[in-house]
DNA sequence: TCAGTATATTAGCATATGCTTATATTTGCA
DNA sequence: TGCAAATATAAGCATATGCTAATATACTGA
């Protein structure tokens, strides 16, 4: 497994998007698992277009993969990205957010988006 | 050693200020050793208050120290900061900025700034 | 085919960001 | 004391960012 150098620009690219508070819980609830957007708008409690809006730069920078599975539209990490390694790092120190995920799981409002 | 957990805010506000292409380089140049401004003026290619200006994000934030020298000021990582974990593994993935500091020193430009 | 649900997109707006130009501050030295 | 060098600060401006409100698109199931 050779060691690769993440390109400056590219990594600054990848931090600026991990630098907002939104998008960083967004891949932390997502860190080895996948979630639809109605999920987020939950767990966020922010408005629907403000999470797609989110995703889409997330997605346009290939941060993140989409799925469409029926109705619903998955979002995972992209673990082939280059900078990839960085964002793992990231992701393991900060408080893990999936426990949100469970929450709403709980009060049942996780299985809408069961299929 | 215990394992911190970072909070998520503080590591959104440090990766929105690695997020930037001057500021990253800036980090990348220090990251074991410690420059004065118009080291980093000539490296950046930039002027002088715009680097002052980037410079005074990061100590702001607690990510830089800086200490007097006569006139001039050395910038240094701050290593106790509480996101310092990611900063350090953050800053060895990306190419080393190191070497164009020593491209200054041979065109003997890093004399100046020897005190 | 039509209505409902999930998601995306667009436009508009307020705020944040990063640069430049001009000026202030601090220090060293003659 | 006074000037030059290094650095900081402030004001102004153009662009980027993130939100809301409104609308469009895609899929499902009756």
């Amino acid at each position: 497994m050779e060691k690769t150098v993440i390109e400056l620009e590219s990594a600054a690219q990848m931090l600026k998007l991990l630098g907002d508070k939104t998008r960083l819980t967004i891949m932390g609830l997502i860190k080895d698992g996948e979630s639809c957007v109605c999920e987020f708008v939950e767990v966020l409690q922010m408005s629907q277009p403000s999470v797609s809006q989110h995703l889409r730069k997330l997605r346009d920078a290939g941060l993140v993969k989409e799925r469409r599975r029926g109705q619903w539209i998955f979002y995972s990490v992209n673990r082939n990205h280059p900078t990839y390694p960085i964002v793992q790092q990231v992701l393991e120190q900060i408080p893990d957010q999936r426990e949100k995920l469970q929450a709403l799981e709980e009060a049942g409002l996780r299985i809408q988006c069961d299929l």
